[in-house]
DNA sequence: TGACATTGGTGTCGTTCGGCTACTAATTCG
DNA sequence: CGAATTAGTAGCCGAACGACACCAATGTCA
């Protein structure tokens, strides 16, 4: 299992990376174990992340298997990507473990089975916002509606207009507001939020033929 | 690899199964394999669907991984299952294999695992059919567009209007008319149309908060 | 032969949804 | 105080969507 920890990092995504074994062709890699005993893989892709975040990461999930001839750091004959998100608020990787941050545009040199599974993580990422709390699990518990905006905005590459991203928030019973506000220097205070998806049963909406997105 | 081999038959989705090994607990189980050489997951389930469909599966796409402690019939350790799409005018499957058509919603008994590849499959379909040609991969070549809207109605479980369902799909710039028609007895003989869809730049539309799915 | 059933296909109307502009609110800075 | 900055809202307008009604072309059957 190769693990794909992603975490907001100004204004991108930045992908947690080792210092690869010695005598590696690619100076980092993708952190990785096998699974043990009978652990599920998502149970094994957690204990990863979380010896190296020092936290349990927000969200675990399978992104794909390759078992290509392409070289893997371990020799590893099949490799399962499994997708680990980390909130904004947690800061650096555990000491002493010398993983590091590193900015999904600005990745060094990977092994080649690695790099795509950083490649499929970040594609699952933004296809699965719509359908998965992705966005709320790079937050922290309570947020402004501006900074989930933001995140919103990172993971389509695109703007998004604040009246209209609140009516859509609004109508999806997915926040609450709390009765916290906060004050960031200048500009007025914003309310603090949190994740409440109320169970709401929604009208069935038409079909998309959105196959332009592939 | 477990494969699930998906076609529509009559009023629902129906999987591939062939029966277990001598000594297995369950009678059926789906077909699987391990890669040989440097195969490509996909490309091994390819090989596996058409050896029992006599034709290449229409599509082909990683559902998931399963590595926990649940029985798999081959006693493999780690499965990776693969959905594998049939067209609708592919009928039987190839005859001394002893493989069969079983409708979803009535399947036999299975071992633990395949049935989690099963029902991840069943769940696959449905999330991607708005962004992969999911529905074109269920139909011959060429079809009417009430076949057509008769297998997204399958894939959703709801009923959709057919007004609404042309509007849209006429937007979408996915089909194109031949100018062939089809006469089924009673009605009006329906116009033919072909998968082809048109590099359309489309605007990008308003996110869309939808975890209810879940 | 003509009424009817059946299936294919379209026009249109009212409602909702989404993009946008423009506004108000509350704070810091000078 | 006024300017700048960030938060949050009101409302207009065009596009999209659901529902209904209607027309078209075939088979069935009296």
């Amino acid at each position: 299992m190769d693990v794909v920890t992603l975490s907001p990092r100004d204004d991108g995504l930045a992908v947690l990376l080792v210092p690869s074994v010695a005598g590696a062709r690619e100076r980092w890699s993708l952190p990785w174990d096998g699974p043990r005993d009978d652990e599920r893989l998502e149970e094994a892709g957690t204990r990863v992340a979380r010896a190296l975040l020092g936290a349990t990461p927000t969200l675990v999930e399978q992104v794909g298997a390759a078992s290509d001839g392409r070289r893997h750091p371990g020799g590893a004959e099949l490799s399962v990507g499994v997708l680990a998100l980390s909130p904004l608020d947690n800061e650096a990787p555990a000491s002493g473990s010398g993983a590091a941050w590193f900015p999904l545009d600005a990745l060094p040199a990977l092994a080649p089975r690695h790099r795509d599974m950083v490649d499929r993580a970040a594609i699952a990422v933004r296809q699965r916002l719509d359908h998965s709390p992705i966005a709320f699990r790079l937050l922290p518990a309570t947020f402004t509606l501006s900074e989930l905006q933001r995140i919103y905005e990172l993971l389509l590459g695109r703007r998004l207009h604040k009246a209209s991203f609140r009516r859509a928030l609004q109508g999806s019973f997915l926040v609450e507001p709390t009765d916290a506000w906060r004050s960031e220097g200048r500009g007025r205070p914003a309310q603090l939020f949190r994740f409440a998806p109320k169970k709401r049963r929604r009208a069935s909406r038409s079909v998309r033929f959105d196959l332009s997105s592939e």
